[in-house]
DNA sequence: CTGCTTTATCGTAATATTGCAATATAATAA
DNA sequence: TTATTATATTGCAATATTACGATAAAGCAG
């Protein structure tokens, strides 16, 4: 127990569910709009604006890279994050029929 | 520790982590799907429609309620579930604009 | 090279989530 | 009334998430 028993659920559900968890948090939240906000994708400065500790926002950036919502260079100093656009539009989209069409068929 | 440290983040933030969050789990997807599926809003088929045990089902429906987007009769034999029209199209839009807000300033 | 800065990983503690069996509750049927 | 049906609640076990200190790794500055 304790597991969330996915293969209960199609694709399309579990996939809603992955991408929804991202923004299950608000750090997780602000962070997508700090990096969003940046003129030039730099963001050192994550540890700060946010204010957890700097481990607590690598373990946030790696949820968020997980299901490829980042972009960029990911290696040494001064990393350059971006958000991948394309992928940012995907889930855009999938949450966007989710909620049309539920919209359209509630009762 | 363990818990989200919600007091960091601003109220829209937390707001949308939180809506979120109850989109996180594929049965919750399923339930919300398949109540708006429904011509009428009898829905105490959810246990057989999405495999998981009464108990579960029953928790998972009163995370949806506690942000409002359950409405009906809560009450007695033969429950009466609907999708809150109005709170809907609110989360839609709170995540549409999420979305298109980041999407604009993007690097 | 050494020291500094930045990000990642490890280890661990606290809390939250998921799921279900057992039981309770509440309405209807007989 | 008692039995049946439908949903809720309780209690508990398994697992996941959140957070951070300590430490590692990787690049730059001197």
């Amino acid at each position: 127990m304790g597991t969330t028993k996915s293969e209960l659920f199609s694709t399309k559900h579990n996939e809603l569910a992955v991408a929804a968890k991202v923004l299950a948090h608000p750090a997780r939240v602000a962070i997508l709009e700090h990096i969003s906000q940046q003129e030039a994708c730099i963001c050192n400065d994550l540890v700060d604006v946010i204010g957890l500790s700097q481990p607590t926002i690598s373990q946030h950036l790696n949820e968020i890279k997980k299901i490829g919502l980042l972009h960029g260079n990911f290696e040494g100093k001064n990393l350059c994050y971006c958000i991948n656009r394309e992928r940012w539009e995907e889930l855009k989209s999938s949450f966007q029929k989710f909620f049309d069409q539920i919209a359209q068929n509630c009762c």
